[in-house]
DNA sequence: GTGAAAGCGCTAACAT
DNA sequence: ATGTTAGCGCTTTCAC
């Protein structure tokens, strides 16, 4: 394989002329670029990202960890993300930590050796101080680790709101919120408690029941949804996410529960899958392509040595009018 | 950030042990063990990939190219692989090309700029000359380059056989198949032929309406199903990748059309969100993790410069039993 | 068992 | 406008 000296060699110049041709930077006269440029074309010269990254101590990519790399949300986020990457230039290592305890911690890794400029954190397994120590570009998804890591969010008293808004229409008076528990603190309990007094002020009672937070796949909320109606069986309302609203909505059929007359679901996240039917769900839409855009913006921010102003994006949700509530 | 220099500084040794001590490699006292030891953690120093990936000219990374990322089959296929490749000491850098025509361009040049090892392509948007222009390590999913390109597919004859016994065992009379358009031959017609065949020895007619090749995005799909409905409203069967199946399940809903009583559905690849509900489809299903796992080993030991003696690698596909044939 | 030396491919400050 | 020089951080061969 050719390298920057084979080209300078046969162009007769020197090799940080060559880089100057390669970078477009700086002045190099007509004559010699037109050289560089045959010598380049003759030799099929392609730069070398490695010995650049060494030199410029950056390797242009950004890892993205997330809980499961399938899951509608974060698969989702995923491709938003690494679009608007490359639009500036970087690029998107992918890692899914779900049931793997150790990765998290191996990809983290990655960061302090350069092999990562940045990191989005959308999962978190590990102990709160392990992030506190790292000292590299990091943001996070929905996830308060310090006042000087960057997080993005949706108005979560605007999701409680909202959810509580489609269900008291309805009239319902017991609707099951599905929680899930988490190792860190996220402000989740923020969303949950608001939802909680919204409805039972308006005298609609509320059981919280929770589904493991590492519960990703298609049987972990299948089984989960089977769990609820065995729980709880005059519920006429449920709240929980995208996956678990629609295994919910297959129980209550198999139960020959009619929804939504005699129960509501209404599901938070609104990605892909609650839109393609059979029933469209009636959902709390997160804007991800936006909340991913400036989560790229944020962390490329950090990468080249500016200051993040904004440390807490939240964004506002949307409800999708569906036909399950 | 400190160097292998300074490591050796402290430990009053060269740079050269100080790698050994890094790698587990060659002999090195017990006695410099330690003291180097004692320095790389008084250091605080974690090794540089950077300098490590010019040394060894390669960066560890696979490059993972498909249409959408956050399409189910993709997605699912991006968590195994990349699970897979962290397990074998790889990293997965991920590109999504749908509606960016350059950028599968550009994600290759990587592959030459030495970002990348190595690249599983499940894209193929450019002409098949630029592909047998790559001699760096390359697979690719479901689609014939060149005699010497590794590829992983399902059993194409399997696939329709084992179709085409579902809807005759319902003794279905007119089956639509969804076709798509593709820019390059990928075996794929094989499959709709012998669909075609061997209903029509049956006595079954089969109907090929095509939806776009980039149609992956829901909205994409319900267009799709909406088409097929109104160019073809007396079938009683339809056959049809996963979400262009559900989005056909809605639509027959929406027409008061029993399923599976008066129209049977069946899906090929059976991915996570035919198995949600509120349906569970009849599927075809691809062993999605599987093919990973080989297409991983296949590009790895290209990128370690090892004969790949399978070219070509056929996987079972199974029967998903479902409700909707 | 350890060190010296060379080099991977590139860029950039500085000199001319 | 172009070349010289130095160096990014690491590995590896070969002496000793």
């Amino acid at each position: 394989m050719a390298s920057i000296g084979d080209v300078a060699k046969l162009a007769g110049v020197s090799r940080s002329t060559v880089s100057l041709v390669c970078n477009n930077k700086g002045y190099v006269s007509d004559e010699t670029r037109k050289k560089i440029e045959k010598a380049m074309k003759e030799l099929n010269y392609i730069p070398s990202e490695l010995g650049r990254n060494l030199k410029m101590q950056k390797s242009g990519i950004v890892g993205i960890i997330v809980p499961d790399i399938a899951h509608p949300f974060f698969s989702t986020f995923i491709k938003y993300a690494e679009k608007e990457l490359y639009s500036r230039g970087y690029k998107a290592l992918i890692c899914g930590t779900a049931g793997r305890e150790d990765v998290e911690e191996a990809y983290l890794q990655m960061l302090d050796r350069r092999t990562m400029d940045g990191v989005i954190m959308g999962a978190h397994s590990l102990k709160k101080e392990r992030y506190l120590k790292i000292d590299r570009p990091i943001v996070t998804i929905d996830c308060y680790l310090a006042d000087y890591i960057p997080t993005v969010h949706v108005d979560k008293r605007q999701v409680a709101e909202k959810a509580a808004s489609l269900f008291l229409e309805k009239n319902r008076k017991k609707v099951v919120q599905l929680v899930s528990s988490h190792t860190i603190k996220n402000y989740e309990n923020e969303k949950e408690q608001l939802f909680h007094e919204l409805l039972e002020k308006q005298g609609c009672e509320v059981v919280d029941i929770s589904i493991g937070y590492n519960t990703f796949t298609a049987e972990g909320y299948k089984d989960a949804a089977e769990r609820i109606f065995e729980e709880c069986s005059d519920m006429d309302g449920i709240f929980g996410v995208d996956m678990a609203a629609i295994a919910c909505l297959r129980e209550a059929k198999l139960r020959k529960l009619k929804v939504p007359e005699e129960l509501s679901i209404v599901s938070i996240d609104g990605t892909y899958i609650t839109k393609l039917g059979p029933e469209i769900l009636t959902s709390i839409v997160q804007p991800i392509e936006k909340m991913a855009k400036k989560l790229v913006s944020m962390i490329i921010l950090q990468i080249e040595g500016k200051q993040v102003e904004e440390i807490k994006a939240i964004f506002d949700v949307e409800i999708q009018d569906g036909e399950t509530c």
